[in-house]
DNA sequence: ATGAAAGCGCTAACAG
DNA sequence: CTGTTAGCGCTTTCAT
């Protein structure tokens, strides 16, 4: 509620200026028909009065409205993650770098983003909030899903082909030699976990090799779960696997530690392969290898396939998918002969 | 920048409901004098053609703006971490409760919160963008901060006693029987790693204990700065600490991690408490002892805070000040009897 | 309890 | 290249 102040305005800098208000807005709009000498005249004032335009009256007066919302869930399993940081921090740089406005909405599926707020808006991931989606469209507002891949909607989204990230690092692991190979899921309410296991499950059956239910371990994201799923695999006295492709690094990281006090050894006796490219990888006893997915790179895409579509809402729908790229660090190697 | 389409007015509304747009006015901003019977009259028509208020309009109107933005730095070292999340999350939940909109501006010092776009900042932490937080208090915009006393400014602010915190966590390795106590800093940009280590050396001070410089180890929040302090530790062979007070939950489980790898028990052989309460506790090797900093509280009583300022920016200057709690778990215990 | 009318500060034809 | 003028859609006196 900014408070009713003596505001300069508009009018304030064209009588400072000797020039007419429209003669202002022209300068403010960079607009190239000024004579050079009004232009720093004008500037001039503008400085020296420190006058700010009313975004408000701008808004209301063009009819447009360059702030972008990100309507983002905040379910703790996928919140509270490397992966959201980053996603938040891409969106928010790639606005300031368009010098647009960034409201954050973090939704619960309930609420949704303001639309009378924003020009447009970028959907990360898509849960209990496609409807919001939809009822965006349907007004007309442009709209750009990230990391989420609608193929029976008309809207444009860049995502990773997370399926081919997978079925990469779980080849990587035949390659090596592994024939007994688990797999950690994500929370799979997301997109990204189900895929991730497709493509796991795609490089199995291309290489012959069974695909064991008991190895597809439940994970959602958490620590906890990732720990669970490690007392699971370390129970499997008989014929344990013998490397472990885990949907997140994070989860990576928790069952490297559990191996470790269970007395397991990695990657001697295990590998395994986790996913993001989280900092955490390179920190703890082994250096991760694992699967990065270009969040920096999708942010951008997405805000600037928004802004694109912010200027010309009837540009053509565009769905962009990006590759993930295998980093091969030390938690993954050759078995041990078998005995 | 919402296509200009033909969106639905207050004068439509009016047109449908036979009535004023003065009236559709009233019952949109809930004004007790109107009729029942017009009041549903009008509420059906809005309803019925799904009109939006113009949200430029009633700003450029009202002359008020209803939006909160935040700022925060985005320096690695405090972005990537459960704080800044909880910030983001508790500031975003406190927003949507309040029905404001949220506009998140991440700075690297240099750009700051596009003025012309709220009625309010929040500033988390205040480390390179100081001015930032005087140009705003000059121009008149309602300023909160948050996890940051500035007892030379006059600006209300919610912060957390750090240094009271780290004082208790010290104190009770000291009543646990320690009095080789080693201390991690967090990264000494920000004022709640200076505030802990002043708390830290408060209580050997109190206690009588030698504080040597060696055993304060220069940390900055990442888990490589926490691996490199712990192998510090465990180079120190001859009189090597017994407990370590850490700035951080991450920092400590990294070196919870580095000390089991390196041969040591955690507590047995060395007790270590964290900051945060991060989650990320409870999954490791051991439950780690901590102190928990509120940052959900924090966040809301910064944002009512500035709620109520927007609506009344000559309210008093409050600073609130919020404590910490020392949340006893597995990694602390008294020393073993020494040799 | 309701409506008419005057702006809020700026942009966008249009005319010059 | 510049100024005049008509709104943008809503809130807010001020009458009634």
């Amino acid at each position: 509620m900014t408070a009713r102040k003596k505001v300069v305005s508009i009018e304030d800098v064209a009588r400072a200026a000797g020039v007419s208000i429209t003669t202002v807005s022209r300068v403010i709009n960079k607009f190239p028909t000024v004579k050079e000498d009004n232009r720093r005249k004008v500037e001039e004032v503008i400085r020296r009065l420190n006058f700010k335009p009313n975004l408000a009256a701008q808004r209301l007066a063009s009819g447009s409205n360059y702030t972008i919302g990100l309507e983002i869930p905040r379910y703790e399993g996928i919140f509270y993650s490397f992966y959201a940081m980053e996603v938040f921090r891409s969106v928010g740089i790639a606005c300031d770098n368009l010098r647009v406005d960034f409201l954050l909405h973090l939704t619960d599926g309930k609420t949704s983003v303001n639309a009378a707020a924003v020009g447009g808006v970028v959907f990360a991931d898509v849960i209990n909030n496609r409807q919001h989606v939809e009822d965006f469209l349907k007004a007309g507002t442009p709209v750009v899903l990230m990391n989420y891949l609608a193929a029976d909607m008309d809207v444009s989204s860049v995502s990773v082909d997370n399926a081919a990230g997978a079925k990469t690092a779980a080849e990587h692991l035949i390659h090596l030699g592994h024939n007994r190979i688990a797999f950690v899921t994500g929370d799979m309410a997301t997109q990204a976990a189900q895929d991730r296991l497709e493509g796991y499950k795609t490089a199995l059956k291309d290489a012959g090799l069974a695909m064991t239910e008991e190895w597809v371990l439940r994970g959602d994201y958490s620590r906890k779960s990732a720990r669970a799923a490690a007392e699971k695999i370390l129970g499997m006295a008989a014929a344990r696997p013998t490397a472990i492709l885990v949907s997140s690094d994070d989860m990576a990281m928790e069952m490297v530690s559990a191996f470790i006090e269970g007395g397991l050894k990695v990657p001697e006796d295990i590998s395994i392969i986790g996913f993001d490219d989280d900092p955490v990888c390179l920190y703890g006893p082994v250096a991760l290898t694992t699967v990065r997915q270009p969040i920096k790179e999708m942010a951008q895409e997405a805000v600037k396939e928004l802004y694109l579509r912010m200027q010309d809402p009837d540009r053509q729908i565009n769905k962009i998918i990006l590759s993930t790229e295998l980093i091969i660090r030390d938690s993954a190697r050759a078995p041990k002969r078998s005995p």
